[in-house]
DNA sequence: TTTACCATGTAAAATGTTACATGATTAG
DNA sequence: CTAATCATGTAACATTTTACATGGTAAA
């Protein structure tokens, strides 16, 4: 991953604590697709960058508590610069509904589609709460969107958009009863069907 | 992650080997935004699943080659199940090329657009040949598409549109220098520039 | 005959999360 | 005064990738 690198593009933003990074990761972030950072990788990853070179301390010992504000050093910019010259990798989506959905017709036999809907039903809301959470950052007064991270705002909030779409869609066609496309050119899921059905019968029998 | 239920779904559609288990991940699994499941992540699991008797394994000694078929049992038909029905997380995305580009401003002062330009479109490139991958997918003989299994394609086609449109947009906006919503309010992107800058001065002053 | 594909597996390293421990400061 | 927030950190665990090792089989 790159932790690392997230971390010293917030510092490229702000010099910060380690516990400011995190929120800045989960507020920022969030809608830029960042999932969550905990401080088990925050701190020993701070501590890192520090013997590299990478970023400086100050600490302050006002009181007796110890803040330390950590900062990009001259070095890190440039391993800043270097990394966004790096070719990236393709994105990895990693969506457990979808997951889910792939595998839905051959392991669920019934036509109940209670359970499907609410999934889905569940997936706009918190699609739409992110979009909303979206907005409302991007029209506050403080959001700093420069020229191209303004273009990759613009790519998230295409792609909630397209998402909310999508539901809708799929909630009327499930509940219509649609058939669209669905085909089974060599009889896998009825085959599943009967494998599955072959297999708990034998485990019924098994259990007398 | 979701590794044993991934293999135990793959092997709802069909009884498979290890190796044939990693290919219907890259193949199938690709146009779902699954990632790429390593040898040294599916035998290890296969040996699990076997030992909790979700999947059982057919061996044959074909002349002096080994062979295992694995294949799910009851218990993994109700383990897929109950996993179906369990709430799921919401997506995760790891897209390096947006990380990038929410830091772009901060960190690359100029106005040469060329790399960028270059990274959209390997990007375009790649998702393109995604959506071609998916296209033939679904076009072809073999496939099998359930009824839900179709909602879920149709989500990542409509997604890979959207992300090509985008691109498109964004290239066009960049190339005749629109400027749009980008905004800093508290002037933290000069601020970098010049922390930057600063860092940068007192680096070649030590080199000296 | 040699290249590509089929096929299984392991050990070490990388990467990250969870859960815990600790305590200061601020707002209501 | 007490609840929420600010703040730092570690150790154990979980998960996965990388790199290696090995060899059979089919097609060109």
């Amino acid at each position: 991953m790159s932790v690392k690198q997230i971390i010293l593009g917030i510092l490229s933003w702000k010099a910060s604590t380690g516990y400011e990074i995190k929120n800045e990761v989960e507020y920022s972030g969030r809608q830029l697709g960042w999932g969550k950072m905990s401080y088990g990788s925050i701190y020993p990853t701070l501590k890192e960058l520090q013997q590299e070179g990478l970023i400086t301390v100050q600490e302050s010992n006002t009181t007796n508590r110890i803040t330390k504000v950590y900062d990009i050093t001259s070095k890190g910019w440039l391993e800043l610069e270097s990394w966004i010259e790096e070719p990236s990798a393709y994105p990895i989506t990693k969506d457990d509904l979808l997951i889910k959905m792939s595998f839905w017709d051959h392991v669920r036999s019934s036509d109940d589609d209670t359970i499907l809907i609410s999934k889905l039903e569940e997936r706009k809301n918190e699609t739409q709460n992110l979009l909303n959470h979206f907005l409302q950052w991007e029209n506050n007064e403080v959001s700093t969107i420069g020229r191209v991270a303004f273009f990759s705002m613009d790519y998230v909030k295409s792609k909630l958009e397209t998402e909310l779409k999508w539901i809708e869609k799929t909630l009327t066609s499930i509940k219509i009863g649609e058939n669209l496309k669905a085909k089974d050119p060599n009889n896998l899921i009825r085959k599943s069907s009967k494998r599955k059905q072959g297999s708990l019968e034998i485990n019924d029998w098994s259990e007398l």
